[in-house]
RNA sequence: GGGGAUGUAGCUCAGUUGGGAGAGCGCCGCCUUUGCACGGCGGAGGUCAGGAGUUCGAGUCUCCUCAUCUCCA
């Protein structure tokens, strides 16, 4: 039957396949952890690289997928053509079928062929076949053994029909199949119109690229046969979709019509205003379907990185969702569509709805407080323009908005628009580039260390038979190890000898010290020559490159040689609190997810002897009771005494059992667990991990919390302290409460209500203290005013007081002029063994010129100090406490000459 | 990894040569009211993110650290 639904057709594509002994191999994850020149999988060929280098075995020589791809950036897609284009796309599905070592070209033409004609029916004549100009093979496949009429088969040159992974490596020519949408959908008006003219005339669409792997490239650019070559295809289940439904642009198929409908109904747009916006339609429904996919597969909105695109697709989604009319967050709805229409195909969409709804409207209301915040930026920005009358806001400023408030281009500019006002753009695409130039530069430091001399020395190694593959790495039977030395480096060159006092680097053939992995720190210990007593103190360890691991510390004694037999060991007791803490981080996850959620997934992790750091996704602080409750439950489960068990299973079996595996992480095919619990009910808790584990979960002894914090938006972090860390923590803790206890001759059981006491009586000491202080000040200020004096005419007081602090003599000088109604004041009292004084003038006298910041300065001067304040009430200060009598004695002298 | 911005009461924020820590909302009490809402009066609540420096004196100036936001790579 024929497939009609994109549904149908990505089923009936593996379904095909799969009859033809493809084995149906399930998508893989967008992000791409371990490939720092690629962000996202942006081809179905991705996940099977290392099969046709021949690096990695599969089972199977045939398969099949439907990938979930991303491409956001390159010259096919830039984010600006999304929405207007009809056919870009951020995220996309390529059905794909490959072969590894098995059928070759002429499989490949006839299976595309027969799929293309037979399942989708598809009318021959309107298929048109490129060929690469030296393929012959090719060629006369298509032509003879299938039947292509002549004229339907191109040859074409290296830029369309010839595919290499990169400057080395596999390669071959392709051969694509293209549709034709009829003379009427000519685009270019050519009267040559055809494919050949490769000129992206929107007659011909590009369905389905062969790829036929038969060279391998080497570095001089010289190309030899592969022993075996292979197939990679790969269709975009968009394009084969709108051609089955005949519908030109992609937006009109079944894949995205759904979205399309939905966005119309919670808009209430009538079928014109929909066609009006149509870019905002698009935008929506692309960019909802890539954040719902990208959630899923465990990307968060971020800074950096995966994150990063995540969180510009949202906004620019939201951006647009604004513009045709949305007010509140809107993709969620959007994202519930997908998860309906695609969570058969991808299970992970129903698995993870909650989040990826949660995920989504929590972005958008990110962003709305974002915005808020820049709008009111440029508000006074645009307040301060009318005030000097302009009307141009200048690049550098326009760009500030974008860079520091996160408010776009656009935005601002259609904001500004209503009012008459422009923006400089070109001032602002320079201030864009200077930017982009300053944030640049540097970033490359981290790659300044090579690895070369490692990757000489492994091969060295193997070549001269003293490695076989790689050192043996064994951390798990044992801590003590004898093995040969086989290398020595020391400042990055290798040595034959190292000696007392130098630092170094030493290989063995084979080590029982623990490199770290998974956020479990490297072992130390030491490395002795029994032959000499030569010793060697291991401080950290490292995997330079695949196959060599490098014990690096000091030598403490005597000299060590190449080809010495040396005894390795492991700082056990150090090693023992690593386990205690590593198992104690798998009880942690699984209560948090217990307690919190199964939101919650490991962000990040250290292992560490003397505390473990677990950085986990959730929105929100966890409160103390919740933190308390998940402790409790956390010292349950070692009570409980779990037996803690290893063992080596297939990925898919251990993932069926239900262990917990890290998103996107690349496992091999053979998988470590620990599994915590006895092994008939169903497990306390089973992860995928490489790491140290005690053998019981007893061992741990007790567990504390010692933080709890934000690390960025949406992930939290806790620390925590197990064995004889939290023994110490806690013998800390009870020693203070211990003490209290003395300090405050209490028990400990009422060191609480006495404290509050104690507490509630100081508070009413204070304030009767307080009280009383300006009792006082008021007595003596009834006596001072006796002391006033008369200078030209009006009153002058200047007195020394004994205040309590600076706030009294300021009140004092209040006092001052509503007693005095006219007149000038200058109190002095000394404070931390420093003079301090306040001046005040009464209105009347400041129009006369009186001021009492020009009064204290001068006075201050005397005892080496400056001052200043209002014209009506002045501080200042200064360090010679015997001069305060000399000082205040020039105030009269001060009030005449300005009077006067 | 780099650039920029922000951090003041429970919340939203003001605080202009460096010289009395504030407003609105919320909370508590009293008054008003049949009651509620409104209104009136009073009150509690602050390590001005943290640290160092300059200064007689720092929320304010300088430097460092941290957190949050944002752009770039």
């Amino acid at each position: 039957m024929k497939p009609i639904t994109s549904n149908e057709i990505r089923q009936a594509f593996l379904e095909f396949f799969n009859e033809f002994n493809h084995e149906i191999v399930s998508s893989a994850p967008l992000p791409q952890h371990d490939n720092p020149t690629l962000l996202f999988t942006n081809a179905g060929m991705n996940q099977f690289v290392d099969v046709f280098l021949g690096k990695e075995k599969r089972p199977y020589a045939r398969a099949t997928t439907s990938q979930k791809c991303m491409r956001v950036q390159g010259k096919h897609n830039d984010l600006e053509n999304v929405g207007p284009s009809p056919r870009h796309h951020t995220f996309f599905e390529m059905l794909g079928n490959f072969s590894f070592g098995d059928y070759f070209k002429e499989g490949a033409c006839r299976y595309a062929y027969d799929f293309m004609t037979k399942v989708c029916q598809i009318p021959a004549d309107k298929l048109y076949f490129t060929v690469h100009t030296s393929d012959d093979e090719a060629y006369n496949i298509w032509a003879n053994q299938i039947g292509v009429p002549a004229d339907h088969i191109l040859r074409m040159g290296d830029k369309t029909n010839f595919w290499m992974m990169g400057d080395v490596g596999p390669c071959g020519p392709t051969s694509e199949l293209h549709y034709d949408w009829g003379p009427e959908a000519c685009t270019c008006g050519r009267p040559d119109c055809s494919v050949l003219l490769d000129n992206d005339c929107d007659r011909w669409l590009e369905v389905w690229n062969l790829v036929f792997m038969q060279y391998d490239q080497a570095e001089d650019g010289t190309r030899t046969l592969l022993p075996k070559p292979g197939v990679d295809t790969g269709m975009g289940l968009e394009r084969i979709t709108s051609v089955v439904q005949g519908t030109q642009a992609n937006y009109d198929n079944d894949l995205f019509l759904p979205v399309m409908d939905k966005v119309q109904e919670l808009l209430g747009d009538t079928a014109v205003q929909r066609q009006e916006k149509y870019v905002g339609y698009r935008v929506i429904a692309d960019h909802g379907r890539a954040a719902t996919f990208l959630i899923a597969d465990g990307v968060r909105p971020g800074a950096a990185g995966a994150g990063y695109v995540l969180r510009m697709i949202i906004r620019r989604a939201a951006r647009f969702g604004r513009q045709i009319g949305f007010q509140q967050p809107f993709l969620a709805d959007v994202a519930q569509v997908y998860i309906n229409q695609m969570g058969e195909a991808y299970p992970e969409l129903r698995q993870r709805a909650e989040h990826i709804r949660h995920t989504l409207t929590q972005e958008e209301r990110r962003f709305a407080r974002t915005l808020d915040a820049a709008l009111n930026q440029l508000l006074a920005i645009l307040e301060e323009m009318a005030a000097t009358g302009a009307n141009q806001i200048d690049g550098q400023t326009a760009f500030n908005l974008y860079a520091t408030f996160g408010l776009p281009l656009e935005i601002t500019r259609d904001l500004v628009k209503e009012r008459g006002i422009t923006i400089d753009e070109k001032g602002y695409n320079a201030a864009r580039a200077a930017h982009a130039l300053a944030s640049g530069s540097g970033a490359f430091k981290a790659y300044e260390r090579g690895t070369g001399v490692y990757g000489d020395l492994l091969a060295d190694l193997q070549e001269s038979g003293q490695l076989d593959g790689g050192v043996e790495y064994d951390p798990y039977i044992g801590s003590r190890l004898r093995s040969d030395v086989i290398a020595l480096v020391r400042d990055g060159e290798p040595v034959k000898t190292i000696s007392q006092g130098q630092t170094a680097e030493i290989i063995t053939a084979a080590t029982p010290f623990y490199v770290e992995a998974g956020g479990e720190v490297s072992d130390t210990g030491t490395i002795t020559i029994p032959d000499s007593g030569a010793e060697f103190r291991v401080d950290s360890m490292s995997k330079p490159v695949p196959g060599l691991i490098v014990h690096r510390g000091e030598v403490v004694k005597g000299e060590i040689a190449l080809g010495q037999e040396a005894r390795l060991m492991v700082d056990d007791g150090r090693r023992a609190d690593i386990r205690r803490n590593h198992t104690a981080t798998h009880i942690l996850h699984r209560e948090l997810r217990a307690h919190l959620g199964n939101h919650v997934t490991q962000q990040g992790s250290l292992v560490a002897p003397d505390r473990l750091r677990f950085d986990f996704s959730h929105d929100k602080a966890v409160d103390e009771a919740t933190l308390a409750a998940i402790e409790a439950d956390i010292n349950q489960a070692i009570l409980v005494n779990y037996p803690v068990k290893i063992k080596y299973m297939g990925q898919q079996e251990a993932i069926e059992m239900g262990a917990m595996a890290l998103f996107g992480e690349k496992y091999g095919d053979i998988v470590r667990t620990i599994t915590l619990g006895s092994g008939d009910q169903p497990a306390y808790s089973m992860e995928l991990c490489g790491g140290l584990h005690v053998s019981e979960t007893n061992d741990i002894g007790q567990f504390r919390f010692i933080s709890e914090g934000a690390v960025a938006a949406g992930v939290r972090r806790v620390e925590a302290v197990t064995g004889r860390g939290a023994q110490a923590l806690i013998a800390e803790r009870l020693d203070v409460l211990d003490r209290l206890a003395d300090l405050l001759n209490a028990p400990v059981g009422e060191l609480e209500s006495r404290l509050e006491t104690l507490l509630a009586d100081h508070k009413n000491l204070q304030k009767t203290a307080e009280l009383l202080q300006r009792k006082l000040a008021r007595y003596q200020f009834v006596d001072l005013l006796g002391q006033m004096q008369t200078v030209a005419g009006i009153n002058v007081l200047t007195a020394q007081v004994d205040v309590a602090d600076v706030d009294t003599l300021r009140e004092m000088a209040d006092w001052f002029r509503d007693k005095a109604k006219s007149g000038t004041a200058v109190l002095a009292a000394i404070q931390n063994d420093k003079p301090i004084f306040v001046a005040t003038v009464t209105d009347d006298l400041i129009k006369r010129g009186l001021k009492a910041g020009d009064i204290v300065r001068e006075v201050a001067k005397v005892v080496g100090g400056g001052g200043g304040g209002r014209p009506n009430m002045a501080q200042a200060g200064g360090h010679d406490t015997g001069k305060i009598a000399e000082a205040l004695a020039i105030v009269p002298g001060l009030v005449e000459k300005t009077l006067a």
